[in-house]
DNA sequence: ATAAAAAAGGATAAAAAGGTCCAAATATCT
DNA sequence: AGATATTTGGACCTTTTTATCCTTTTTTAT
């Protein structure tokens, strides 16, 4: 989900600035491939994270309402990403737990907290202000 | 790396009881395939976490060492897997940082922090009293 | 000595992730 | 209406990861 978040954040950063971002403004953005930065979009937009516009002066838009990170990861990833076992048990529970089971429910739980309080608007400032960077 | 956690963490709760455990009796405690077991306990030889004896009644025993999470997840995946940038950039610092940056460095501290006290005899007990498991 | 048991190592295969290409659909402009 | 610019979708290719097979080496016990 790598390419997402910096698909999502650039898109946010330009929110105000242009009404729609093109493929080739997108990947050259986020210094990614075109062909496979639109596999990504296409995702992003079935999700209904952003919506996206054919033709000429046609691109795509981060939909107006609040997004964390979370919901990008989600819309990508899945929940397995966030919830899975450390040590890959299928059914891994605090009912059958694995041995790393509690040590590292806190670190996810952290890890989960932070994707889910922070919205894309949050940090699409040092973006624009040009001192947080989306490639090289 | 998971398969090593559950290697070294099976090793360490049977480190008393017996000299040593041989493959068919690690891969099926794990519920690994022997063949593919047998390659990450090579591994585990080389970066001097184990050692093996060949021949019959041959096998492995972990290190007479304190051995932390840490030292196995580095011995196999290397510091990139708890150092590199959760966007992928390749020259990510606090100089030059992504977006999320600073969020992620947080929960990254807590990871390796968790990784880095946490020693493999500080978890075996659940193992040996049964109440935490490394299959199913 | 010889046979059996066990780890080591190389080659190979299968699966997943990452990435590319091209034709089709759609919208805009002249 | 036609040409052009743009996203969409399907098929395909490449690389990496994951996993297996088979042979060799080492060691022990008979």
């Amino acid at each position: 989900c790598e390419y997402a978040l910096k698909i999502m954040i650039y898109l946010c950063s330009k929110k105000e600035e242009q009404e729609l971002a093109s493929l080739k403004a997108i990947s050259n953005a986020i210094d990614s491939p075109e062909a496979f930065t639109a596999k990504i979009l296409q995702q992003l937009v079935k999700n209904g994270l952003l919506t996206s516009l054919r033709g000429p002066t046609g691109g795509f838009r981060i939909e107006d309402k609040p997004i964390t990170l979370l919901d990008v990861v989600l819309a990508i990833d899945g929940e397995g990403v966030v919830s899975n076992c450390v040590l890959g048990l299928k059914e891994c529970s605090s009912l059958h737990p694995c041995p790393v089971h509690d040590k590292f429910g806190a670190v996810r739980d952290h890890l989960k907290g932070v994707l889910a309080t922070t919205k894309l608007s949050d940090i699409k400032g040092g973006v624009i202000e040009g001192n947080r960077f989306l490639r090289i």
